[in-house]
DNA sequence: TCCAAACCCTTGGAAGTCCAAGTATATTGT
DNA sequence: ACAATATACTTGGACTTCCAAGGGTTTGGA
């Protein structure tokens, strides 16, 4: 994956080529912005390669993280593609191969034709705390990130979020 | 895209049941990483809304504004994804469009057979210009990050990402 | 010298994201 | 009651990312 670390780190140089050539009151926003994105890419490489033993990636893990914790043990689609903050369609689609390994089930909704609902089954929950196990022991325990810094980082990004609607 | 914003923070709420479930000391990492995660996503949908128009994502953009920074006016292949920090694959891909549309070109390395120089056209660099000015005027300058959230969440990225061996 | 190892880039495949459009079901307003 | 609107989910397409594997080119050690 990643080559051997660079010399010099190419985002604080893009963040002085800003400043250089006058865009110096945006420089700040987008050296965090782009430092966001490329945190994320390697969260998320971390994450997939510890997951992919358990045959999960991490989309896929959220989707099952999240029926585990649902009272019920089942949710609707559109209640769960709203809780991940993704697309309809991306949910369909983990959905898919999350209910082709055996993970979940789509059941039909009572009441309501239109929807249908997620449940976890009894391998996708042995599977499900396995992958967590694992995540919160090579990932989270272990994440580069100190104890304080985490804390900020999440207060930081939470007003962000708040900010730009996310939540109320 | 987005629906309305929800009552409650759902990761928030993940990290609730982290704690509820004895996993409190992953607890805060969980929240921060799934926040980066989620807060990429909207920044990346944000960047590529703005550059739709210019003909670019963000991906693209990000080639086009190193290759305008670079002194010779051109770049191996090689040398720019690593400063971007994405696979080569992945460059290969966003240069084969760039090169479709006219704004980036291929030319041979003199003396090493193996590398391809990438170089701005005419057209590439008026492109870059005019995507940077929106970029900077509809994205970073108004990133609903205030001014000390955006230098502190640069520092703390910095850490993180020195930490985790992506630059000396 | 010359063959093996290293390096640069591309191809093909799997996965994720989104959007636009389509189907089916519910709800609403007249 | 019934047509118009809204909601729920799926399909198809564009794009990105990665990995694994391959083809060429260069370099370096025997």
């Amino acid at each position: 994956m990643l080559n051997s670390p660079l010399p010099r780190d190419p985002i604080a140089q893009a963040r002085e080529q800003w400043v250089a050539h006058g865009w110096a009151s945006e420089a700040n926003a987008m050296a965090a912005i782009t430092a966001v994105m490329r945190t994320a890419s390697i969260f998320l490489q971390r994450a997939d390669a510890i997951l992919k033993p358990h045959g999960l990636t991490f989309a896929r893990f959220e989707v099952l993280a999240l029926l585990g914790f649902s009272k019920r043990g089942s949710l609707p689609m559109s209640h769960a593609s709203e809780l991940l903050q993704v697309h309809a369609t991306s949910l369909t689609n983990s959905v898919d191969r999350l209910e082709a390994t055996g993970l979940v089930q789509r059941v039909a909704h009572p009441t309501d034709g239109r929807t249908r609902l997620l449940e976890l089954t009894a391998q996708g929950l042995e599977v499900l705390d396995a992958a967590r196990t694992d995540l919160n022991a090579q990932l989270f325990a272990q994440s580069d990130l100190e104890a304080a810094d985490a804390t900020d980082l999440f207060e930081i990004l939470s007003r962000f979020r708040r900010a730009s609607g996310d939540f109320l």
